[in-house]
DNA sequence: CGTCTTTGACCGGCGC
DNA sequence: GCGCCGGTCAAAGACG
């Protein structure tokens, strides 16, 4: 007994010795990090427009104009939550960038418009103009947000008001709600834990699946819009599909952040390419407008169209599984190849070389504008910043998802993927001086996790942010790929989110898809 | 007694 | 216009 004790203590005190090496070794890395981003920012601002780009062989002039159009930062709070420090607001005037942008879900990416500020749209609003008052912004947020029951839209509607902006949020409104974020997994439990308290507020039998459908809503705030849907898939009883919409405008407590986070980096990620291929959207940017509608590529894929809404749905299943749901739905795949995920990856065990290893051609997505996805590829310093245990020195993938697209819609091949990706990761770090202490506070988040002492996540400036991460990824055919940031910090969703599936009906949306029916884009 | 769940009714969107 | 369906409401019941 006693001795079983000691040994226990012993093992305690060396997987302690092990995590101070790690965060030592992770503060490391973030420091030469960090001075690097700043080496490199300070020489692109020295250096000027002609050293910006060591890629674009195939449209330099084109992406010149990406580059000096919109530059892009990673949201990593809560929309609504102003007092939070988020990387919500942004000074219009700083460093020329104009008119910040906020996607309707929080955590999205955000676009600094430095000549052609979009107009108000419908998956987006400028948030510039109302942030000197706060009241008013305040107002704007619920009535964006909130989900009037139908009965008070209809009122509201129908009534006397004659402020038009309010009509026009209210007519925007469907478009917000269609970005949803769905998440498989295996789960014994009615309901997925992730953190947020939700008070259940109907049941239905949908059609085609003989399991009822639960229908949720936030409580932790009175007027907190987001609603979520629970349903067991029809093809296996044991994988429970949960639907995310909206966004959290409120603080969220740290366990509940992981999914917000994944979620909404998720669903804006898909509003981001919804808005572009809008004709009316607001970007109305000509140079934007005018660029062909395939640049959000996803490997393998193709469109659904036999949803309602644009759904993203991150498969936290077996692999297997996730072959036959893009079998049979023809939807997106996006398979994460990180730590292989297996059911018992579910067990509510925080493990941070399953969740948090980029090592292996690690990666960033980045959310370049509207219309484009940037699919970043940053791979060294993320791998030893987030402490993956061994490294596995496996090489980039040799092609297939490492292309991306040039603003004039051409792909680049995988080759450019690491200056562009350096080069988009440095635009970020420099376009938005917050990523750095957002860096810093997934950093810290994720070494504190084990604490659960805390329930926010502050940076350097004692400001509050939701904590973020990098996904690696592979698609089905077992390339390693890329995926975007925000991670799941909780123990519960710590060792899952393997891949993620992307469908939409909406075909002009998400743009031409990457299947075998167009694989004439397919670089080869 | 307050809170939460259940469940039938209702509403709006959509396709035919 | 009609019916189907998804989503929501709200009264009633269950529960602690």
């Amino acid at each position: 007994m006693l001795r079983s004790a000691k040994a226990e203590m012993g093992n305690v005190k060396e997987e302690n010795e092990r995590l101070k090496q790690r965060i030592s070794k992770i503060a490391n890395d973030y420091h030469s990090l960090h001075t690097h981003f700043l080496q490199i920012v300070d020489h692109r601002r020295g250096g000027g427009v002609a050293n910006k780009k060591p890629i674009s062989k195939p449209d330099p002039a084109a992406e010149e104009e990406e580059s000096d159009e919109l530059v892009f930062s990673l949201s990593l709070g809560r929309s609504a939550d102003k007092k939070e420090g988020i990387l919500g607001k942004r000074d219009s005037s700083k460093d020329g960038v104009g008119v910040v942008v906020e996607e309707g879900l929080s955590l999205g990416s955000m676009e600094y418009y430095s000549a052609n500020p979009p107009e108000i749209n419908d998956d987006t609003k400028i948030r510039s103009s109302s942030t000197e008052d706060g009241k008013d912004e305040e107002e704007e947020v619920v009535a964006a947000e909130a989900w009037p029951p139908s009965k008070v839209l209809k009122t509201m509607r129908t009534g006397s008001s004659d402020d038009k902006q309010e009509e026009e949020e209210l007519q925007l409104q469907p478009q917000l709600k269609k970005a949803r974020v769905s998440i498989r997994a295996r789960v014994d439990t009615p309901t997925m834990s992730d953190g947020c308290q939700w008070r259940k507020y109907g049941q239905k039998i949908a059609k085609g699946n003989p399991c009822p459908r639960a229908y949720y809503r936030c409580t932790v705030s009175p007027t907190c819009p987001v609603r979520k849907q629970v349903q067991r898939c029809v093809d296996d009883m044991t994988i429970l599909i949960t639907t995310y919409e909206g966004t959290h405008n409120h603080p969220l407590p740290l366990s509940a952040t992981a999914m917000a986070s994944t979620t909404s980096a998720a669903a804006s990620m898909l509003q981001s390419c919804s808005s572009s291929s809008n004709p009316n959207s607001s970007i109305s940017n000509p140079s934007t407008a005018t660029r062909p509608l395939h640049q959000f590529y996803f490997p393998n894929s193709s469109i659904s169209t036999c949803n309602s809404h644009p759904t993203i749905t991150l498969d936290l299943t077996t692999t297997s599984a996730l072959s036959t749901t893009n079998t049979n739905n023809n939807n997106h795949l996006f398979a994460f190849n990180n730590n292989r995920s297996s059911p018992s990856n579910l067990a509510p065990r925080y493990s941070s070389s399953s969740t948090l290893d980029f090592s292996n051609s690690s990666s960033v997505v980045l959310p370049c504008n509207t219309s484009n996805m940037m699919l970043g590829y940053y791979s060294s310093t993320f791998g030893n910043l987030l402490g993956k245990q061994p490294p596995q020195p496996t090489p980039p993938p040799q092609h297939s998802h490492q292309e991306h697209y040039q603003p004039n819609g051409t792909r680049v091949g995988a080759d450019d993927d690491d200056h562009m990706t350096i080069a988009a990761a440095t635009k970020v770090i420099a376009s938005n001086p917050s990523f750095r202490s957002a860096l810093a506070a997934a950093i810290t988040s994720f070494v504190g996790n084990g604490t659960g002492a805390r329930d926010e996540v502050h940076n350097q400036e004692g400001e509050q942010h939701q904590p973020f991460t990098v996904f690696q990824g592979s698609n089905n055919a077992g390339n390693d790929n890329v995926m975007m940031s925000l991670f799941p910090p909780t123990a519960a969703n710590a060792a899952v989110v393997p891949r993620v599936l992307l469908s939409s009906n909406n075909r002009a949306s998400i743009g031409r898809p990457f299947s075998a029916a167009n694989s004439e884009d397919r670089v080869e």
